[in-house]
RNA sequence: GGCCAAUUGGUGAAACGGUUAACACAUUGCCCUCUCAAGGCAACAUUCACGGGUUCGAAUCCCGUAUUGGUCACCA
């Protein structure tokens, strides 16, 4: 067979042979050892977690390396296009400041794109002309339903399914046979003409999952689809090729069709880049079991969810971080003024299995991280937020900047030794703060009507804005003696029966009444924000 | 179903033939305290999915079983 004749028959005008796009995009000049990765979101609208999950791994190995980190849109299904998708996914990871070094929109300067897949389709054809020119490859006209003809003998048979060895039928077709169909104008993909025999295995080194043994691919795989634009399989080795990817890093999805990359490179005469495949990130059920985080169930898979609550994205970045690296929570402990840039990561601390996303570990870090703030980095974080999800509110809040910052002060803990640890994302903290600016009774008073408005009265009458928060006490506890509470909490213990109830619950009737809560901060500064009017109102309107 | 992988407490997990099985989150108790938060001090796996084996010695090595996950497209 006269494959270099079939190869100009399927492709009588590409511009350019593979030699020349070898020498378009030749070597990267990098210091030794510098590593190059990419993230290849299919544009589909939705970046999840695991997404920034593997674009933080990315990003981390490519720039402690010295390396570079690019984008790729792996646009090749045109059924799962969305529009906006790739502005979608740029903006996110801005967010989470994650900064490709170029490629798509972010940086179209590189040297060594288009990052669009469908704007390379010259470029595959042209390596597939040259493996059809070889013999390595050719075309199939086999329609669908052959292939489900095939598949249902394949399956009553017991035989694995898929287009290989004696079912391969459009392996063997004559020039003359595929000039007729041509002729015909039949559609036609491109498949690879497998040398493999799935009862050999190897091992193979994933940088991740160690040593793993994989069996030859025997398939003859789809290069080419009927509209010219290539699979995830052959696109893959074609752009990590030429873009000089050092390094694979991808969901463990992809592990299972290893083989039928490694057959590709090696057909290709390409340099094998290493490997990582991540550990999916998993959630349990309300059932008690352990699954895939789902696009559909799971609203906080969704990166836009955190964005939406107003977690702040380094909180989330370190969370993703004690995910990734064990090692990773230690080192921060250790460090705790250091940027997350400075710790060494490496895939040898990355766990082996699911890990399970943990809501209350992210809460966790987030507070912390958030109770290091000054007052200004926490209004700079409030402020963007507020004006995207509340703009109606942006006036009340920073147009009274002191008021906001004696309320912030107050609850970050400023005046305390040890901070206070209260807020954890953007959204959360203006629901806290809220009661300075609307009053709304939301506890119900546990003692009864006559105890409570006596309390209040009293405690309006020897109310004075200026008394500090001794002196302030003091009366509270005078008040308490009056009505029968005990004003010590060691006598109250040691005689409970003796007392309608402590200085505790004379201190839960003010609280309540002033701020509408059970619980809150520190009454008497509270009081000392709302100003001497706005506490008496609140009072009397009980 | 075939193939590949994983399995240590409620959770993330360390350990690479010999430790009281780290650490962190959560939980519980006590202390502090006008509430909450924070903080302090404790408690929390006689046991590493199960069953065999190798070994003076196994969470660690080997073999089975079970369970979980991934994958078997002209989707990525």
């Amino acid at each position: 067979m006269d494959y270099k004749k079939l190869a100009d028959l399927l492709y009588p005008d590409l511009k350019h042979d593979t030699d020349y796009y070898e020498n378009l995009f030749p070597e990267r000049n990098l210091e030794k050892g510098a590593e190059v990765l990419r993230m290849a979101p299919s544009p589909t609208g939705f970046v999840h977690l695991g997404n920034l999950y593997g674009a933080l791994a990315d990003e981390r190995i490519a720039h402690q390396s010295k390396g570079v980190f690019y984008l790729r849109i792996e646009d090749t299904d045109e059924k799962r296009k969305v529009e906006g998708a790739v502005e979608a996914v740029i903006k996110c990871f801005d967010y989470f400041q994650i900064y490709f070094d170029e490629g798509a929109e972010h940086n179209p300067e590189g040297n060594y794109g288009p990052y669009y897949q469908r704007q390379r389709a010259e470029i595959y054809q042209t390596f597939a002309k040259k493996l059809i020119s070889e013999g390595k490859a050719y075309p199939c006209f086999c329609s669908e339903e052959d292939l489900n003809k095939k598949r249902e003998e394949q399956t009553s048979q017991n035989v694995t399914p898929g287009y290989w060895g004696k079912w391969a039928t459009c392996r063997n077709l004559t020039i003359e046979e595929v000039e007729k169909h041509l002729a015909n104008k039949d559609e036609f993909v491109i498949r690879l003409r497998s040398q493999g025999n799935s009862e050999n295995k190897s091992t193979f080194h994933d940088e991740i999952k160690g040593d793993i043994t994989v069996c030859e691919n025997d398939q003859d795989v789809v290069l080419l689809k009927a509209d010219g634009i290539p699979t995830y399989h052959f696109a893959h080795a074609i752009d990590d090729h030429l873009m000089h990817t050092t390094t694979v890093l991808r969901g463990e999805e992809w592990l299972s069709s290893l083989p039928i990359h490694l057959e590709l490179f090696k057909v290709l005469g390409f340099k094998l880049p290493k490997f990582a495949h991540t550990t999916v990130l998993m959630k349990i059920d309300e059932t008690g079991t352990k699954r895939k985080l789902s696009k559909r169930k799971d609203p906080e898979l969704a990166l836009d969810y955190y964005r939406q609550l107003g977690y702040h994205p380094y909180a989330v970045k370190l969370y993703l971080m004690t995910l990734l690296n064990w090692n990773f929570e230690q080192w921060f402990l250790g460090h705790p003024d250091s940027d997350l840039s400075e710790f060494k990561f490496e895939f040898k601390n990355m766990g082996q299995s699911g890990a399970l996303f943990d809501l209350e570990k992210l809460n966790n870090i987030s507070k912390t991280y958030l109770s290091k703030f000054s007052l200004e980095e926490m209004k700079n974080f409030l402020k963007p937020y507020v004006k995207e999800f509340y703009p109606e509110r942006y006036d009340m809040y920073f147009g009274d900047e002191e008021f906001l910052d004696k309320v912030l002060s107050l609850g970050m803990g400023m005046n305390l030794k040890k901070r206070r640890k209260d807020y954890i994302f953007a959204k959360q903290i203006l629901e806290s703060i809220d009661l300075y600016y609307n009053y709304e009774k939301v506890d119900e008073f546990t003692h009864d009507e006559s105890t409570v408005k006596s309390i209040l009265e009293e405690f309006v009458k020897t109310y004075d804005y200026n008394d500090d928060n001794n002196t302030w006490f003091e009366k509270l506890k005078v008040i308490a003696n009056n009505n029968g509470f005990a004003a010590e909490m060691s006598d109250y213990k040691a005689n409970p029966e003796g007392y309608k109830g402590a200085i505790s619950d004379v201190a839960e009737i003010i609280r309540i009444a002033v701020t509408g809560h059970k619980n809150s901060p520190d009454l008497w500064a509270i009081m000392q924000i709302l100003g001497k009017d706005e506490s008496i109102r609140r009072i009397q309107s009980i």
